[in-house]
RNA sequence: GGGCGAAUACCAGAGUGGCCAAAUGGGGCAGACUGUAAAUCUGCUGGUUUAUACCUUCGGUGGUUCGAAUCCAUCUUCGCCCA
């Protein structure tokens, strides 16, 4: 995988940039839908392509290792030939399933001890295994397993997180170096920055990941409990440390106005589940601020969802067909919004290379976070 | 013509003397959602701008009782059964 820096914004430390992968560019600063089960849900390939036009997406290791199981991921020849998309895959590890699944999980140096949320059956995650896995699956771009402590965790356990991420970073990439890849294209492995909101743990966390060199860098649990302020104060300590020359990922952020301002100050790679996710429970991200399409105001208005938006949904579908879409719980409703919002935050991530690329970025991107804060 | 049963908030439907402004479900309204156990979850849903407070409400009218959605009489409407 290669990186290649096209600009820099004056003023900011925003920068777009060029990834290079066996599956093809990716256009920085870029946002992933997220495809958790091998499905950005509700979403064809074709829309995901032509529409929105995503250029990488996610996949979870943790959700096809339990479902299908790596043995069909195998025999299918891994995830790109298995769902149909031919553009580059990145597949977390499963560490925010640590988070996320804690009452199901025990952590030891050895890994992660998860119990099914499908069944129960017992299982172990360790930092190498979930290289195998990852090797299975044949995503482009691979995550190191880590601990992701609550954004409110006290210094204590932050500390004890830290060590234990750590050390397993440190065997995931001693693995990944060891290890070749299954399906013919080349592999990168992005080691993960934590330290939840201490900054002297962020900076020795940063600096422990730079050491190793990777192709690109993560940023982990960030956007989990902790004020925005003091999300943009850690990006910033993580970021003087981090290479430039390595694309940056900010892992599960977040809002349009995160975003923004998490490029401004240096990130390239995102992905959340909100543009999906609230979609399905319908919320309509816009350029001056989000919409509850379930509310009765939208009932008679035979407006286009968004007029100048940039999917065919939101010229063909007005807000108020969209509204009795769910209302009447019809399965439309969630493709609509999904495929809008995801096209909005490719829209957005696009305007924002842009404007770096112009050189106006920093003062588009403050007008342009007043916008997206408003509730319509 | 006779007999039996039923009428409760937007809808359906509990409640059958005080703990009832009235269960529950639906519908409606609003909110939440950040590396997806989420087509999920939460709150409100008679009025009084806040209420452990007061007012109005359980088909109509009139009674019994300290007290009635609940008991009695009668009327109205609907359903079922017998002629």
């Amino acid at each position: 995988m290669d990186f290649k820096l096209t600009a820099t914004a004056p003023g900011c430390s925003a920068r777009a940039g060029v990834i290079t992968t066996d599956h093809g560019q990716i256009q920085t600063p870029i946002f992933m839908p997220v495809g958790t089960l091998g499905s950005v849900k509700g979403v064809h390939i074709h829309e995901l392509r032509d529409d929105i036009k995503a250029q990488i997406i996610l996949g979870n290791t943790y959700h096809l290792y339990l479902r299908p199981g790596t043995d069909i991921i195998r025999r299918a020849g891994g995830l790109h030939k298995f769902n149909g998309w031919d553009k580059p895959i990145l597949t977390d590890s499963g560490g925010f399933q640590v988070f996320s699944l804690s009452d199901n999980r025990k952590l030891t140096a050895e890994g992660a001890h998860f119990r099914s949320h499908i069944d129960g059956s017992k299982h172990l995650f360790t930092p190498e295994n979930v290289v195998d896995i990852q090797r299975i699956i044949g995503s482009d771009i691979m995550m190191a397993l880590d601990e992701c402590p609550p954004g409110t965790a006290e210094r204590s356990y932050a500390r004890k997180s830290l060590d234990l991420t750590k050390h397993w970073l440190e065997r995931g990439w001693k693995h990944f170096t060891e290890t070749e890849p299954l399906h013919g294209h080349s592999q990168a492995y992005f080691p993960i920055v934590q330290g939840v909101t201490y900054p002297d743990l962020r900076r020795e966390s940063a600096e422990f990941v730079a050491s190793l060199g990777a192709d690109g860098n993560a940023i982990g649990g960030l956007a989990v409990g902790e004020p925005a302020e003091v999300m943009y104060d850690m990006i910033d300590v993580v970021n003087e440390v981090l290479p430039a020359d390595k694309p940056r990922y900010l892992m599960g952020v977040g809002t349009p106005a995160n975003i923004l301002e998490a490029i401004d100050r240096g990130v390239d790679m995102f992905d959340c589940v909100m543009p999906t996710r609230n979609g399905r429970n319908g919320m309509i991200f816009t350029p001056d601020g989000t919409m509850n399409m379930r509310n009765q105001k939208w009932a008679d208005d035979f407006s286009p969802l968004q007029p100048d938006g940039p999917s065919y949904v939101d010229r063909v579908y007005t807000k108020a067909y969209v509204r009795h879409l769910f209302i009447a719980q019809e399965l439309l409703a969630m493709q609509i919004a999904s495929i809008h919002n995801l096209a909005f935050y490719l829209w957005l991530v696009g305007e924002a290379r842009r404007h770096i690329i112009e050189g106006d970025f920093h003062s588009w991107k403050t007008e342009m976070v007043q916008r997206l804060m408003r509730r319509l």
